[in-house]
DNA sequence: TTGGTGATGTTT
DNA sequence: AACATCACCAAA
């Protein structure tokens, strides 16, 4: 059956409910003539008056894309070598996105391994925001598509996953609003992970 | 398995 | 100076 792209519509919901909506979803990703397939596995999300946005001290050259519409790559450089992607959420003047955290391989695999280099467990292939980003060949050049017309970057419908396997958490690497829980994964994929949600604190 | 640490460059 | 990370190594 062929696979469905994500409509703006889709794009135009608050991060929150983005964010739990996009599991499952399938990334697609030309690379050099390859598509590369990865099903969303784990993913935050970044709003408004969330001071671990980096949208919350207001627009900058960086953060603008955020501040558009929904349903474009938000992606940005970070810690001196690590990409990370993100999808943004809402309409125009509102800045939500959502992190996309791990994905499982589904297609374009020997790919993704030859952009990885060596790895000892197969799992590490993608199951991080700045893992994904190299398997999949993104960097801030990828920023700011519009991922309902792009050819080379978007996302389909994938598969549908059933509330009794998505758990959530508080959110991974922050350290401002760690109480809250945005983050979403689906239960007992290998793909997720291992970093440790913030905010277990008294 | 867990925990500590250094690499690295963009942004503010 | 901070940072929405990762790979490495050491200890247990």
């Amino acid at each position: 059956m062929r696979e469905k792209r994500l409509t703006r519509t889709f794009y135009r919901q608050s991060s929150l409910t983005l964010a739990k909506g996009l599991l499952g979803k399938y990334l697609h990703r030309v690379y050099a003539g390859t598509m590369l397939v990865g099903k969303i596995v784990e993913t935050e999300a970044y709003g408004m008056r969330d001071p671990a946005s980096h949208s919350f001290k207001g627009r900058t050259p960086r953060t603008e894309v955020m501040f558009g519409d929904g349903g474009f790559s938000y992606v940005y450089f970070t810690y001196g070598m690590h990409h990370c992607f993100n999808v943004t959420g809402s309409v125009e003047g509102n800045a939500e996105a959502v992190l996309i955290r791990a994905v499982e391989p589904i297609a374009g695999r020997g790919v993704m391994q030859t952009l990885r280099g060596a790895l000892k467990r197969e799992q590490d292939l993608t199951n991080g925001p700045g893992k994904l980003c190299q398997a999949f060949g993104i960097t801030r050049q990828e920023n700011r598509i519009d991922l309902v017309d792009s050819e080379e970057l978007y996302l389909t419908t994938g598969e549908q996953v059933p509330d009794s396997e998505i758990a959530n958490s508080t959110r991974i690497g922050i350290s401002v609003a760690m109480e809250e829980p945005w983050r979403f994964f689906i239960k007992n994929n290998p793909y997720v992970s291992k970093g440790k949600p913030s905010g277990t604190k008294l």
